[in-house]
DNA sequence: TTGAAAGCGCTAACAT
DNA sequence: ATGTTAGCGCTTTCAA
């Protein structure tokens, strides 16, 4: 059978009051020589204090619910592994799933979650229009339970937390920048799935530094994509097609996908077409060519979401909401290269 | 304040037993009228049940904990999505943690793991040498509560539960074969971390199959990996110098990696190098060279070890532990080529 | 410095 | 078909 504090206390001659006050932190009224007894009996039989008990009784928990996306991408396994780093250095535990983006089961499993008298959440998924009437409702149990919340973008979370948020317009606006001041005027892009925040606000950047150079948005250039590598690699042919010279892929892993389909079309890159992608995950720098990129901060993201929800959860007092807005980088590298002007 | 049973009990006029019976499945006794009234009322309060309490109470819980290894990979993210889609479609949630190759901070993180009253536990971290004294510690704590447990590979655990198995050493001698029935005789590889078990696995795989071809062991063809895309990188020019004609990748990102420098060097695959892999992730297969490899069913072995483990955990009466045992396919494509004989 | 006792929100006999 | 009651293992006043 479980050891529990009962066996303890009834092992070491006191009550359980003084067993459950030897294993909290707080400043000891128990004598160090029963303190140490206490321990050293516990230790000898085995005893495994139960968490479930403690929530219960102390109504807090070290559980920190999240739900994140696919986790095939370097860009989200290492957003995920930069909060657990985080969460489990603290003494908290992560009860995670990964929710598909048409939410099926969402609904379900994050009731699940919830039900399990969190400290705390991380809401890891990206933003999607509309808005799906389930995440609506979760949204708003999520606010009504008081549980802090940290998320990725600016859900309308109410509650204390933070959102960390990236500015992925002006990653937009910076890439095709760079490329229309390199002169190309054609320039392609390949985008995620248009029901995402994240796209449309790469698509408004890419729009605005057109605009801004007196260039005529033409959604021929456009290519949806889904952010996987199969996207870019049927990207490249269409956007030859419409006579680009250069392409802004929304994402790293779709800039790979247009480097394999180039390879095999014996199209050069950036002789024959200028890349530029947005994440900067590990391998874009180890390409034969690196690819000029949009750095993401993503594990610095990743752990001030987690350190940020640990503190609003240990601070006692009623913390506002916070947001945190990361900056894009340009990282030019050897993917993209200067039109010359055709005169 | 948080609603309770006890609140819709009132509410309803009912005793809090009924509410309860009315939430549970089995059943009822109750008559479909005051369930349905119970369960709407419930709805109209927001009432979310607690699990911790009802843990706590009927000493079952819903909690499946986990470690695993760096999901950076699309090999374990793949594992973990598997894992997660099962247990989260049956109801259960996922605790759970990435620890690093050095166990640093597991003793203190499964410690906390198990103490959350859990259902099950799944160990898909591979086994490393020497054993951990942490490790071993923990498996003994695991045991002792009867924890059923799933594992990847055999750790020993004799509760209940299973262990989910590849045949890597089969995996190391189809591929070895396959480059020996090709005429090549100076066959290097990379390999990962000497202290997998995994790794000595495949290893003893490829000395198999030099044996039976009468080639001897050949220390200077071995190179030492890690299972990361860089090892391979390496392993390429050193392996080059060692005058090898194929080599035997311990896994695909290292193949990938291979390839990389192959590029690099203008070495041509398979016509100057011979490269086989090991795992089967998608990206093998949509290189402008796909890669021959050995197929390792990870999302299959996800899916079983989740719904064993679960089988496990509702099952009453005492299961025997169970073994499953995947054996691996040679899948051919276009990295490797017939060596003509230098008569 | 320690112990007694109430109670966290729920389940599960056992009564009715 | 429904209510009563005694816990589950722990925390936390309050009293000694």
């Amino acid at each position: 059978m479980k050891v529990t504090i009962k066996d303890i206390a009834r092992e070491c001659g006191v009550s359980i009051s003084t067993v459950s006050l030897a294993f909290s932190d707080k400043e000891s009224r128990i004598s160090p020589k029963t303190k140490a007894h206490i321990l050293e009996v516990a230790r000898r039989m085995n005893y495994q204090p139960n968490r479930v008990a403690a929530n219960l009784a102390s109504k807090q928990s070290k559980w920190i619910g999240m739900i994140i996306n696919d986790l095939r991408n370097t860009h989200i396994s290492s957003l995920f592994m930069a909060i657990d780093h985080v969460i489990q250095t603290k003494g908290y535990s992560l009860i995670c799933h990964v929710l598909s983006d048409d939410f099926a089961n969402g609904h379900e499993v994050i009731r699940n979650l919830i039900a399990s008298n969190l400290a705390g959440f991380i809401w890891a998924k990206p933003y999607t229009y509309p808005e799906n009437e389930d995440s609506i409702e979760i949204q708003k149990i999520i606010e009504q339970m008081e549980l802090p919340v940290a998320a990725m973008d600016d859900f309308g979370f109410k509650t204390p937390g933070v959102n960390v948020m990236f500015d992925y317009q002006k990653a937009g606006y910076l890439a095709t920048k760079h490329l229309l001041d390199s002169g190309h005027t054609r320039i392609g892009c390949v985008t995620g799935p248009m029901n995402y925040k994240v796209t449309q606000e790469r698509l408004r950047g890419y729009q605005e530094a057109l605009r801004e150079h007196g260039i005529e948005y033409n959604e021929n250039l456009v290519y949806t994509g889904n952010y996987a590598m199969k996207s870019g690699r049927e990207a490249l042919s269409y956007l030859l097609g419409q006579r680009a010279t250069a392409v802004f892929s929304f994402n790293d892993e779709m800039a790979f996908g247009l480097y394999q389909s180039a390879r095999q079309y014996r199209i050069k890159i950036p002789e024959d077409l200028s890349v530029m992608g947005c994440d900067n995950v590990p391998f874009s720098n180890v390409l034969e060519v690196p690819l000029s990129t949009v750095h993401v901060p993503i594990d610095e993201m990743g752990r001030i979401i987690a350190q940020e929800l640990i503190k609003t959860i240990e601070e006692k007092g009623n913390v506002k909401r916070k947001t945190i807005l990361y900056q894009p980088k340009l990282l030019l590298r050897g993917s993209t290269r200067k039109l010359q002007a055709e005169a």
